[in-house]
DNA sequence: GACGATCATTGATCTGGCGCAATGTGTGCC
DNA sequence: GGCACACATTGCGCCAGATCAATGATCGTC
């Protein structure tokens, strides 16, 4: 209780189910800009694979106001959170390519096959984790700290290459309404890190890292 | 998508296990007021169930910001987030009882008992659904929305009994630091709604509920 | 390759909720 | 049963971020 001494953030692996089991029962979607892909309440029965493009989790008000719980990108699970019906709707980010999987095939290959059973399990876990820290950025974190965080996200879920450009394939009233903040605010924290030399914007849909370590440490990453 | 029809919230139910299979496996724990049951990244090797008492899950930040992501009220589960290390730090509210589950017997039994699977599935995807619901307050409702959503939700999480008085076993900082606002404020906007003829506050820990359409027409609990 | 539309950026002003401070109100403990 | 302490409430000024408004950049498309 004295030492506060950082608690190694637990990081959730992403899933990765096993191509073998489920490579056989889905099938290939394709999804065009903004289309929607499922809706809050509709009959759970696909889940998805994000092959390429990206996709959008979201919660509508009825006065239109929009939560993003989740971006899908490509190697990401998403709709699997069943319960009948789906408690998000999904739109693609842009063009996007998906693996669909049939509900009823998967439940059974859950029940036959350990593996795949620990891998939906995984995915449901992730997202959880997930979602929890999410719950932190939109109730404690100031619009830098969360603008920020997001950059970070980004950085920590580009796959494979270390380039420091680093692909954002969302609007910026996407990355508003994932951050509970409006698209103005976004545009001012981006032009604010711009200018103190942290990032630079080579266009609307890169951001180039100059200062990763600036960027960790205004995001408060470090709980 | 012309007529966006109230859909029909889709309500995830609680989990129940099945007493037989798990009641053999735990033990009853005791836990005084504010003592910490388990720690962010404290080892999971516990998982729990709340019979009386109460107990809140939240993360801290350095500075000692805190976001407190669910309250385990009786009946419910908690600490099954596991990943190796627990995700959340659980406090108790006030003296509370727990039944507590060894992790390697829950994994054992879920490996056996197709049931006991499902239910532990379940639990994950309550907690996910209510993780979820939780980001759409946060991110976009106001401090009225926020409170008035808080109070249908301890309505609604209420056992058996329709009385209208309502227990709260939580402080208002412990309401603030769910809902993402300041105490201050968690006052303000109850001493409103008092003023307001929508609820009476007889305690700290009690709130009456005179007209409970009113209140949940100002959460927008219906999206 | 010019038009229209959507998206992004910046400035000016406004405000909901915060921070601070002072005062009430239980509530547990000796 | 009275004292001390933690919790709750209310007032007041302020500020981070929202809102409103105008302009600039980019992109698809005919």
């Amino acid at each position: 209780m004295y030492a506060l001494q950082a608690a190694t953030t637990q990081r959730a692996p992403r899933p990765k189910f096993s191509n073998t089991a489920l490579g056989a029962i889905g099938t290939v979607s394709l999804f065009e800009r903004n289309n929607t892909i499922f809706a809050e309440g509709d009959d759970a029965d696909r889940a998805y694979k994000v092959v390429s493009g990206g996709v959008r989790l979201c919660k509508m008000m009825p006065d239109g106001r929009r939560q993003i719980a989740a971006f899908a990108l490509p190697g990401d699970y998403f709709g699997f959170d069943w319960l009948g019906h789906h408690a998000l709707t999904a739109e693609a980010l842009n063009d996007t390519t998906a693996i669909s999987y049939a509900r009823n095939r998967l439940e059974r290959l859950g029940d036959e096959d350990h593996d795949v059973r620990a891998e939906l399990y995984a995915t449901l876990r992730h997202d959880l984790w997930a979602a929890q820290n999410h719950l932190i950025i939109l109730g404690r974190q100031s619009a830098r700290e969360r603008v920020t965080s997001f950059l970070v996200e980004l950085i920590e879920r580009r796959k494979g290459d270390n380039l420091s450009t680093i692909a954002v394939p969302m609007t910026r009233r996407d990355m508003a309404d994932y951050l509970g903040l409006t698209v103005e605010t976004i545009c001012r924290e981006l032009s604010a890190l711009k200018r103190e030399g942290v990032i630079a914007i080579p266009g609307r849909h890169a951001v180039i890292v100059h200062d990763e370590a600036a960027l960790r440490r205004a995001s408060m990453a470090d709980d």
